[in-house]
DNA sequence: CTGAAAGCGCTAACAG
DNA sequence: CTGTTAGCGCTTTCAG
């Protein structure tokens, strides 16, 4: 009941141990006989190689690490889901670890796929805590790339879609429809994001001769948030005609605060989100949205750092271009001025 | 611009590598002087042990794996952040391995958690093929615990919450309320957890004396499904006071058709979900709903999973019990029969 | 309390 | 095409 290793390989094969080496890892020419004895003798063995003894002989893991703080998030999961599968092309295998905030001791970042050589490189998710994150990745000389980084101006490899498109993106689509009266509910300042998409507000805006009707800055993202906007906006007599809102959430948000009030999505409002959720494409009426482009960013992310893994030193930042997506909830303003 | 190894502390420190070691693993004894000397060259090398020679020195990795299909679910992530947690306590890290259902060859399951022995044991997190995973996982003696399985039989260790009171739990809410006809919109009928809650939601009815009034099932979960199912009701003339939906999508889809024709809720229909996603909480009406207790989850299946690890054999699956939390979807009927 | 010696299982030159 | 010889960096007996 040991377990088998490769030495039982080369026993039941009859070839040295670097022959069957050789043919684990289709390295060099083996003679296609040898080649079946020892295929046979694994299969006969039900042998795996111990991928520690791997990792330690060949000082690399075949593992690469992404990290990211929730996995509530469409975005997220699509691409996670790209990731690991552009990643299993190129004979990788994809850890996932959980970045918990430590509240404590700052010393302690425990954080695996960090804090060992785990893995042979990362891939950084979205973190709120980038900066720090990514210094000690610095340190410790983990290739490393990120997506959706939050700091402006990091030296690091990073994918990123074009915030500032997006909002221009979806409010062109509002002003297209007629609307002049366009407001928009924005995530936490503090979120690179955030301030990007409304400033491509503000640059469609003024394009069309317009100005901005109201912008209001949330705590966090979310449909109470968007509900809260909506409705203080409602008690000082603020009635839009459409809504840009940052998030597919704060636009559910506002779409239930007029609804309430008795007001029609799209007739008497259309509403615009962001990021297009699951839920921005089953809620009556469909969420107009933008979305990411998820699939390209795993797989960007993926290129950027098996490059930077094999030592290519020209590699770029991407910045890649998001869609819009025009559903239910937004159409032609029938409001005369 | 080598790497830092534990020669390299060894030389500093002027100790043995024996010694090293001992202080790396705060193993047997070592004289105080010693030890301050060794972490001082630690210190000033910034030395990090080798994860792979560890592992293949001690025969194992301090990982435990968790295999999981969607980053999209509340319930999920507040499992895997509380997995993380204790397991961090512990001692061990976590990986996340992304279950990408392999379509073409079957023999290629190379979901590395399992494929190599790159953990200690693995936890499953509700996975839809289970069943092929999970025999994997006997084959290659890999101690496991599944959370949420689909197999009833399962002789393997479970952590798992009661979907029969779950559903008992729910229904029994809209009976105190004085409802009498309530109806039930539930999952897709493979699921395990969708058949237990129905069979809840019967009992229910059936220890009130009464009967029930719809039961539908869906394709799937999620708003859509909810929504169009009860169109149908209303296009039958089918008019519940209650619905008892098996998901909190579904019961927010039943909710946006009711109030699209003019039902209020909780006043004319009251309704109630299950698992208690973020948006529960924030949408209009605050959704009444069933909770899955996911620390308790997350604790009991790392509990198991190192009692198995440590070779203990007497240890006995769980079932947890779900929570009724009320909100302000569910209210006193006020239909007269 | 400490150190010498013997691997853990596999890969990587280097000669045949 | 194949085998010999060294390690990879660390833990673990087993004597001091």
């Amino acid at each position: 009941m040991k377990k088998v290793s490769i030495l039982d390989v080369v026993e039941k094969s009859g070839v040295s141990l670097v022959t069957v080496s050789r043919v684990l890892n289709n390295v060099g020419t083996v003679r296609e006989s040898n080649r079946q004895k020892v295929l046979q003798a694994i299969k006969d063995l039900d042998y795996r190689p111990n991928s520690a003894a791997r990792s330690l002989a060949r000082g690399s893991t075949g593992l690469i690490g992404l990290t990211l703080e929730t996995l509530k998030d469409t975005v997220f999961d699509g691409i996670v889901h790209t990731v690991n599968q552009s990643l299993e092309e190129s004979g990788y295998f994809l850890a996932l670890s959980i970045f918990s905030r430590t509240e404590g001791d700052p010393d302690q970042k425990t954080n695996f796929l960090f804090q060992e050589d785990r893995v042979d490189g990362i891939i950084v998710l979205s973190l709120l805590d980038e900066e720090n994150y990514v210094m000690e990745l610095k340190r410790k000389k983990i290739p490393f790339v990120i997506i959706d980084n939050h700091v402006a101006n990091s030296r690091a490899l990073t994918v990123n879609v074009d915030n500032y498109i997006g909002g221009l993106e979806a409010t062109k689509h509002l002003i297209e429809l007629g609307h002049t009266r366009i407001a928009h509910v924005s995530g936490p300042d503090h979120f690179l994001s955030v301030r990007e998409r409304k400033r491509g507000y503000e640059k469609a805006l003024s394009d069309a001769g317009l100005s901005p009707l109201i912008v209001t800055h949330t705590e966090s993202f979310g449909i109470r948030s968007g509900f809260d906007v909506a409705k203080t906006w409602m008690q000082n007599g603020m009635i839009p005609t459409a809504v840009f809102a940052g998030d597919d959430g704060l636009a559910l948000g506002v779409m239930e605060a007029y609804q309430s009030e008795g007001y029609k999505i799209p007739d008497d409002l259309s509403v615009i989100g962001y990021d297009d959720q699951v839920f921005a494409a089953e809620i009556h009426p469909r969420l107009t949205t933008i979305r990411q482009p998820m699939e390209q960013m795993g797989q960007h992310a993926v290129r950027l750092l098996l490059k930077l893994i094999q030592g290519s030193k020209r590699n770029t930042s991407v910045v890649l271009q998001p869609e819009l997506i025009v559903r239910e909830s937004t159409a032609i303003c029938l409001k005369k001025d």
